[in-house]
DNA sequence: GTGGTCTAGACCACG
DNA sequence: GTGGTCTAGACCACC
């Protein structure tokens, strides 16, 4: 975990941080109490610069998800899995209705958009992605 | 058509823009032939930057979707409305098939994203959006 | 308004920046709508490096005070005003809190609290601070 | 007394040790000429890094609450208590104080400022914290 | 012109 | 060693 960037694809890289946080939190694979990697080590292991992990461990911490221990480093905070559960589908569920949506617009027919999401889901599992 | 402009939801208004013409060419609101509006009037129409209409007309002259007329402006191609078809759909299906790969990579299971998809889409018809 | 930056006070100057927005908008010197100075201008005005402008700003958006608008700068949300009015207030009280529950587990009786706090209120008042 | 120390409240670690030894002696807990916890042992008990403790103890010796006694460690300095008294008020007057004035400057009348000590008083005996 | 992201490197307090 | 703040300067997309 906390293993790959790509810093090609548009999505920042303090973003995918986060996301990569807050799925290892959810999944389980990080659990309240651990720390995660600190600043200096994670930025050395991503070959990014440490502003760019403050940034993103920042951003988690007014999220609640990460808590700091005077001196120490950063920790999963007590209450975060519920939290990073919630956001992780919240995040999804709004990215789908907002594609949903802009088809609805733009006249597909709810029918139209059924196949559409069964061809797309089928896929996916074909491909082992 | 042609109306409205959200200059607070992300989207790029240039991309709007061409949004907004492709749909309207692919559900035949503007035929082939048609002109659409100068520069100008629309960018006033809009409460846009006149450069954000140049863009946007711009980008639908290199799809072919636009072509200029000598001395009277742009109008819409003969050809374009296959185009603007193929197009209002492959742009929902890399859509919809970007944010179902970034859900499956985040473990969310088939089972639950098509659960979600179903409960998205009949949000739709209910609400009539 | 956002005028006078302290950088020896202890406290951050993106945070001294935040406040000002804050206050600014919970006693109508800034109204929803109007757009804040820009981060080079202010930068600038407060002769501050611009990305401390910028870290202000950021979490001012994520607080919902400020939207962006695209291509034209950072405007004061519409619903930002009984934000900053309560956080204000709540600041102040949780500041406030602490400290007396700070006395209070040092056994200092509630008597002499009362006395200090009064006191403390008449220096304000008589001081025109 | 001595007992529980929290890493993560934003107060340095090092100041909760001085604020606890100080009060201790302010109410008679600790009596001049007692010793207090080696080293060591406070870091252990404390769960604490020894460093922290050394730096509480110095700068305790700084202030002239603890005295070096040869070769057997610290002791409560003679003439402590009236000092640790005076500095618990006045510690707490300066921290009122601040509250108040930065309050003061945000804007909040007296008579706000007032009705929140008072609301805030009253919670705390409510609490029985 | 606007904001957004990132790098590089400095200094600080804390443990 | 840890994180937090700040400066300086670069590059990007958008208007």
């Amino acid at each position: 975990m906390l293993r790959h960037i790509d810093a090609q694809n548009g999505i920042p890289i303090y973003e995918q941080i986060i996301r990569q946080v807050t799925i290892a939190v959810a999944d389980g694979s990080i659990t309240p109490g651990e720390h995660v990697p600190s600043v200096r080590e994670l930025a050395n292991r991503l070959a990014v610069n440490p502003n760019t992990v403050v940034r993103a461990y920042r951003d988690l911490q007014a999220q609640g998800v990460l808590v700091p221990v005077r001196g120490t480093g950063l920790a999963i905070a007590a209450d975060s899995v519920s939290k990073c559960l919630e956001q992780r589908l919240s995040l999804i569920r709004q990215s789908l209705r907002s594609v949903l949506e802009e088809a609805w617009r733009n006249r597909i027919s709810k029918a139209e958009l059924r196949t559409l999401c069964d061809s797309e889901l089928n896929r996916l599992t074909e491909e082992a992605l």
